[in-house]
DNA sequence: GCAAAAGTGTTAATGTTACACCCATGC
DNA sequence: GCATGGGTGTAACATTAACACTTTTGC
């Protein structure tokens, strides 16, 4: 039998795609770099992984560093890992992308390492005006049109909205995240004909003119059936 | 600012979910493993990446080792990747596990190192009779899941049949995986109305009794409008 | 009252389901 | 002929899409 040569050692990154729809534009959280390579460049946040912490824990730690937020309100799963050769001088460097989902908050960017991120908004091919480091322009796109695609078939919409919302604020995150508009009768009756979806609430929103909306919560179900497919 | 340790170096494996039918049953590809840890136990087929060898083409390798199959007649995709610490006493290994889908092959399984490879029937909950080695068995109920969804939105099922199939071999495969009956005339209308999921051919093929079914080949659709949704 | 935004009613078009029935072959 | 599996027709049913219209607020 052949000599086997020994597996490569990788450094493993958990970087992110975190999307926040603010100013009715989708915004994903953009860093930039302090240390090389790429010093100064844009990029994903994003770290090592150390053991014992697991891809998730990383994740969240990352995310609570540049961001403020904390894990339980929003919507986080794991996109595809990428390997690139000589993306790093350090050697070799496993990416293991993640897609986060949050809410439009009031403390925009908060904390230590978090000086240098900022909420960049995206154009309608889901690109930023500048290029990013590394592959992240590939891990972005894919970022998006995952969550794209897990609009039609779960309610994680309501994860861009805040604990309460009113179902134009629903219709808003499918409309600017699919960029297409939709009938607003229509999507009422979805969502309400959805067991499981939105919980209705007592309470009510007004925006000065106009009758107010009612409040809705996030219900349990877990997926949608039958799906919300994109037009 | 807090001294940061070293990130952990792994070692990473690509582990596969082979899927195919044989004798009207979901198999997926199991091998005894011949070295420690698990030592005699049954396990996913998979190997470590050495660069500059990617993740695909890793897992392309393992296919071809372990199956003899060529990798352009199937469907291979990547499912996620998995962290365990204390998986493997050689050190830190994340395992990225990707999907493959083939056809039944008349070469069952032969070559060099597939001496211990075996197709492995499943049940219906998509468990096989002895448990699997490592996380295994998480990473094979995530691969079938994947693949149960697949078949709703792309026409994936054309990967488990050979390069010229009938309309009944085709909605025994959604059977099959989906584990439910369908009803033959609306599943031919439904299929020969999606446009580019097949195309048909000229020739037909006879079981013995009954009406020669005509043979159809893949077509170049990579999506369903509308999707073909599980009862 | 009037404008604005939320929400309901109504109808046509489309897609899905169930199943009766015809077609083409082996024996 | 007759059994068997392939394939088409058709009508009931459910879902979607388009949009008119009513409700509730601020001014």
């Amino acid at each position: 039998m052949a000599v086997q040569r020994l597996p490569t050692l990788f450094q493993i990154a958990v970087d992110l795609v975190i999307l926040t729809i603010r100013d009715d534009r989708l915004h994903v959280l953009q860093v930039v770099r302090g240390k090389d390579p790429f010093l100064g460049g844009r990029a994903l946040p994003g770290g090592f992984v150390r053991l014992p912490e697991g891809l998730e824990a990383t994740a969240l730690r990352e995310l609570t560093e540049e961001t403020g937020l904390d894990g339980s309100t929003l919507h986080l799963e794991q996109l595809r890992t990428y390997i690139a050769a000589d993306r790093d001088p350090r050697g070799p460097v496993a990416s293991v992308a993640y897609l986060a989902i949050a809410p439009n908050l009031p403390t925009p960017v908060a904390g230590t390492d978090a000086a240098r991120a900022h909420w960049e908004p995206l154009d309608d091919a889901g690109r930023t005006a500048d290029p990013l480091a590394f592959d992240h322009d590939q891990i972005l796109v894919d970022g998006l049109e995952r969550a794209r695609a897990k609009l039609e078939f779960t309610p994680v919409a309501a994860a861009f909205c805040g604990s309460t919302f009113t179902m134009t604020e629903l219709r808003r995150v499918y409309e600017i995240v699919w960029g297409v508009p939709l009938d607003p009768p229509n999507f009422h009756r979805k969502i309400t004909g959805t067991s499981g979806f939105v919980v209705e609430t007592d309470a009510h929103r007004a925006l000065g003119a106009g009758r107010p909306a009612r409040l809705y919560r996030r219900g349990t179900a877990k997926s949608l059936h039958p799906p919300l497919l994109r037009p």
